[in-house]
DNA sequence: GTTTTGCTAGTACACTCGTGCTAATACCTG
DNA sequence: CAGGTATTAGCACGAGTGTACTAGCAAAAC
């Protein structure tokens, strides 16, 4: 038969160049033309792959979480390094982390007042979630988290602290902002790995 | 003279619907006809009070530091109560905070990609940085933040749970999110009061 | 070669947007 | 009452949107 194109090729292409578009023009540039013009594609081409741009902005959210996933598979460490390594990879150090969160912060927002798109922004969150808990889970095996810590609710701090320092460091964007929120949350981890203190009044 | 118009209760009437807008329609729906039609009054009326859709964005910002602001120093309270309720002041806990949040997030959402809104937007963000250090001074005040704690880095902290826990507070919208977001945060507040626990390795 | 298919360029429709403008109406002040 | 202003309804412009369609080009399969 004729003329086969890879289409997994294809789609990364798309998304690659809708991420970049959301970052640069927000979300109001995820548009069919917009994207297929930063794609070098035709407005056909664009719409044949992805007939509507609900399912365009859908496929951004499964692209954002299979990158993330990707980065965080290939790291090749254990214990504390690795949850240190692996939140990282959810906060906008660089240029790929930073263009990623901001298209799922964008498309996040968005999907606040779009039901169609709730559940794959509920999905990727989560994904977050799975990955909070797998932290302190590798925390807990590593014997980095005391015993008088329960794993779910620091699970769910971590979550928060982690979704807020992100945000935060979106603002900034500078290199000194990096560290800051690196250190930041490596404060946070090193508490954890200390006996809660008792919750009895200090007064 | 003429017919004068109380222009403050008119603005107000405006943010009010805007707030009501964007929850409902997201940022797409603040747009110069469908917030007149919100707010009952002529397009053109509303371009006189805010002759560019710009105008109206920041004025937004500054409504809604202004409710929050005006809700926290309504509060009768001191110590940990007063902490409580201010940070509570910031969290979707009912339909006007919920309101609020959302509003917050979609403008500084497009904020991140709208240079000239992001000045509005860093504007609120800072008093957000204030809010938190205040509530610290005040566990400080009442003795409830151990000494051994860094204020300016638990300020940050906290600032960073607070945003996270409200963020994530948004997806579910239902009272029982309310009480584990206030859950979250008191356990959080809890733990401040204690000594922080030595920095030496555990293991 | 021919055929079959993917991709492209281009056009079109109906809609909404921000922004201006005009003319008429409602209403308060003096 | 009259004078003057705030407000209104309504139109118009250019631009951008999602979606849809057609005709033609390019390349792989037979």
């Amino acid at each position: 038969m004729p003329r086969r194109i890879d289409a997994e090729a294809r789609n990364a292409e798309i998304a690659a160049a809708s991420l970049r578009v959301l970052e640069r023009d927000g979300l109001s540039g995820l548009s069919v033309r917009g994207v297929a013009a930063e794609a070098g594609i035709a407005t056909a081409s664009l719409r044949r792959a992805f007939p509507t741009q609900h399912a365009l902005r859908e496929y951004c959210f499964e692209r954002i979480e299979e990158r993330v996933t990707a980065r965080i598979a290939a790291l090749d460490l254990t214990g504390r390094a690795l949850v240190d390594e692996l939140l990282a990879q959810l906060l906008p150090l660089d240029q790929e982390r930073r263009s990623e969160l901001v298209a799922h912060v964008q498309l996040g927002v968005f999907a606040l007042t779009d039901s169609t798109l709730r559940p794959a922004a509920i999905r990727l969150s989560a994904a977050l979630d799975r990955g909070c808990r797998t932290a302190i889970a590798i925390l807990a095996d590593a014997g980095q988290l005391d015993s008088s810590r329960d794993p779910t609710y620091e699970a769910q701090r971590l979550r928060a602290v982690l979704d807020g320092v992100a945000m935060y460091g979106l603002w900034s964007g500078e290199p000194l902002e990096s560290s800051r929120m690196l250190d930041t949350l490596a404060r946070h981890l090193d508490e954890l790995g200390q006996p809660r203190p008792s919750v009895a009044s200090s007064q």
